[in-house]
DNA sequence: GAAGAATCCTGAACGC
DNA sequence: TGCGTTCAGGATTCTT
C-alpha cells in the first residue's frame, strides 16, 4: 500500500510530465473519491486551473494550483495517479500538451480534496527532514504511551509510516513489535530512529513497494518488496538469522517480524 | 489519553 | 468454470 515511499515515487515521476500544464477538463468515470464537494463543483473550480508545483506531506500529494487552491490527494489503499491510464480509472485530468492525468482506484479508499488555500494537515514531522533529529525523535517517544508499532503507525506521531515501514523499522532496530513505548531504552531509540530512516530511504531508492497494490506513474512495479526483511515474509527464513519470519494481528493490522531478532526486552 | 473495534470498499486469491 | 469465502488495510469514528 502507499506509504511516504511510495507517494513520494509517484510524485518524483509525475511531477515533470504535469507541472506548469493547465487542467482544462476533467472526466469521471465516478467520483465517489471527490470529498466535500461534488463533482461538477470540483469540476468547476478546478477546470481552467494551472497545477504550479506538487508536494508530498506525509502520504498525502498536494498540487498546488495558480488560484492558490490546493488539489490533495490521497491514495488510500490502492489508489494510483498514473500517466498511463489502467482499468480502475475514476478521474481523468486532461491537461494542455496533450498530456493526461489519471487518478484510479479500486477500493475507492482513495480521496481527492479542494482546498482554498494551504490544508492544515493534522500531522507530525516528516521523518527524513533534516529538522527531524535523534533529539526530537527521543522527546516525540517521551509523549507517549502504548504500543510502538501503532504509535509509529500514527500520522500525529511521524508522518507517513504504514504497515510496511513500520513492520521494517522495527526490525531494523530489534525491536518487537508488541513492546510499549515506554519501555524503549536509549539505545533502541537511537536504533529505530536510523531504522526508520532506513527503511524508508530503501523504498524510496526502490522506487517503491509493490507487495500489494502499488505501481508508480506508468503502472510499472517498485522493486522494494525484494529487499524487505519481514513484510510479507510468513514463515520464509529470517535475512540476518536462522529462524524464520512470524505473523501476528496488532492493531487490526498484519504483523510480520522475527521472533529471535526482535526483542521484547 | 489510550485501547479496541467497527466502518468504508472491492478485487484477488483461495477452496471446493 | 464458477460460486462463495476470506483477506488486504489507512484513516476516521465510536465506545469503553
Ligand atoms: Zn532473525
Amino acid at each position: 500500500m502507499p506509504e511516504l515511499p511510495e507517494v513520494e515515487t509517484v510524485k518524483r515521476q509525475i511531477s515533470p510530465a504535469v507541472k506548469g500544464r493547465t487542467i482544462l477538463s476533467i472526466e469521471s468515470k465516478d467520483s465517489r473519491n471527490i470529498k466535500k464537494i461534488s463533482f461538477e463543483k470540483f469540476k468547476q473550480l478546478v477546470s481552467g486551473d494551472k497545477i504550479l508545483n506538487i508536494e508530498r506531506r506525509a502520504k498525502y500529494l498536494l498540487f498546488k494550483l495558480k488560484s492558490g487552491r490546493y488539489m490533495v490527494v490521497h491514495l488510500g489503499m490502492a489508489g494510483r495517479v498514473l500517466l498511463k491510464p489502467d482499468k480502475y480509472v475514476k478521474i481523468i485530468f486532461n491537461l494542455s500538451g496533450r498530456k493526461k492525468l489519471y487518478f484510479s482506484d479500486t477500493r475507492l479508499f482513495g480521496k481527492i480534496w479542494l482546498y482554498d488555500k494551504y490544508p492544515e494537515l493534522k500531522l507530525g514531522p516528516e521523518p527524513l527532514e533534516k529538522s527531524f533529529t535523534l533529539k526530537k525523535f527521543k522527546e516525540l517517544i517521551k509523549s507517549r504511551k502504548g504500543n510502538i508499532k501503532i504509535i509509529l503507525m500514527d500520522q500525529k506521531f511521524i508522518a507517513g509510516i504504514g504497515n510496511i515501514y513500520a513492520a521494517e523499522a522495527l526490525f531494523l532496530a530489534g525491536i518487537h513489535p508488541k513492546r510499549r513505548i515506554e519501555s524503549l531504552t536509549d539505545s533502541e531509540i537511537s536504533k529505530l530512529y536510523q531504522g526508520i530512516q532506513k527503511a524508508l530511504k530503501s523504498g524510496i531508492m526502490h522506487k517503491g513497494t509493490s507487495v500489494t497494490d502499488f505501481v508508480g506513474a506508468i503502472g510499472e512495479e517498485g522493486k522494494n518488496q525484494n529487499y524487505l526483511y519481514v513484510y510479507g515474509r510468513k514463515g520464509k527464513p529470517c535475512k540476518k538469522c536462522e529462524g524464520s519470519v512470524d505473523k501476528i494481528t496488532l492493531g487490526q493490522r498484519g504483523t510480520y517480524f522475527c521472533p529471535k531478532c526482535q526483542h521484547m526486552l
